[in-house]
DNA sequence: AGTATAAGGGGAGAGCACTCCACTTGTCAA
DNA sequence: TTGACAAGTGGAGTGCTCTCCCCTTATACT
């Protein structure tokens, strides 16, 4: 066998080799290259060759590791996007005695803190590729995630009151309404602030009880 | 004087010339091919490039008329975004005693039936080119125009009824909510009719009364 | 140590959007 | 009719994303 991990899958075994050496190190290198090209010229400008010249790997290496720039952004961003949503467990917990609509306005804060921190990278993540249709915000892994949590507190928030809305629609609402073109347009053209943002959305979507 | 056609503007004299023959000859030929290539393989899977071969022009030629597909795409549905614009105009002065929320909903009513019709096409305008920033989709200009009806009658409700929302944030929303994105989303991968959207929509915007 | 093998590497090249600009041509006024 | 010139043309060229595929190399087992 040349595994050196195993992992047992229902009733196949899977081999699963770990990162060769020289990878890691062309991937810390794309890494670093990206990083400090976005941070120099701002990612919307930095060119998948650009990167590729700069941390000296050819372009179907850079391309092996991530299909597109979107990919390179989550990477580059994995770190805060864990942290987001720890931050949402803990605050969850400690405030589990709120209201459904106020636990997820929380959500909705600590979220636009993340956009605001990170705004051109979640940018990145958002507009991936050109090939694969460019289909919904929703289908970022960051984005699915936080659709389960608001549709859970969707449902709570149907279960606590009267009405009765739908909320994987509504969730999905939400996102489109927080993703980059929704939101850089009310920030930059609307010129309204993130918090002016949060209270028109908490508007909408009735949750200020 | 050279031009065939003048118009005052102001104090100044502005002078039109008519389009060329041998342009409009052109442009005709481009609308054809793109229209054919269109139907044969879908309007995303064509290019440029290949509208201009088709067409029998450089690409320069194609470039000058249409500075994308968008472009491209908004004068092949222009008769019907016309009619659109006409039929809301008539379906609000035979139905101005509905209430502002009524007329709301009877004009989404009108615009989902151009976006089912037209689909892909609608899709072309949107996703346009590549250079200028791909804003939101209120900058294109059917949404433009969609979106100041829009903003009015919320307004009205707004004076009808006691509580007072912010009318441009709504309408904003309203509009992501039927950009392509969102709405092919909503249509392919969740499932939804025309008809259950657009009721999702009124419960979310409250628009039944 | 030797070797088979899969993971990784790199670059040529396809195909794209879009620009630039030297050239051609239709049009109008004289 | 003719000449001036704006309008129009076309294609070479740039720089991009992304794929393909042959070659190299680290690794695990013998």
């Amino acid at each position: 066998m040349l595994g050196s991990d195993e992992i047992v899958n229902g009733s196949e075994t899977i081999q699963i080799r770990s990162e060769r050496r020289d990878a890691a190190e062309n991937r810390q290198r794309i890494l670093n290259a990206a990083l400090k090209l976005f941070e120099q010229y701002g990612v919307e400008q930095v060119s998948m060759n650009q990167i590729a010249n700069e941390a000296q790997v050819g372009s179907g290496t850079l391309y092996r590791r991530y299909r597109n720039k979107g990919e390179l952004c989550l990477d580059l961003i994995k770190d805060n996007v864990d942290l987001l949503f720890s931050d949402i467990e803990t605050y969850l917990v400690q405030n589990q005695s709120d209201s459904p609509s106020q636990r997820l306005k929380g959500i909705l804060s600590l979220f636009i803190r993340l956009r605001e921190k990170k705004a051109q990278l979640l940018t990145g993540v958002e507009g991936s590729s050109s090939t694969n249709p460019p289909r919904s915000i929703i289908e970022s892994p960051v984005f699915n995630e936080l659709h389960q949590l608001l549709v859970k507190l969707f449902d709570e928030m149907n279960a606590t009151e009267q009405i009765h809305f739908n909320s994987v629609f509504r969730a999905d609402m939400l996102l489109t309404a927080l993703s980059r073109a929704s939101y850089s347009f009310q920030r930059d053209e609307r010129g309204y602030s993130p918090e002016m943002i949060l209270e028109q959305l908490c508007a909408l979507f009735s949750l200020n009880k």
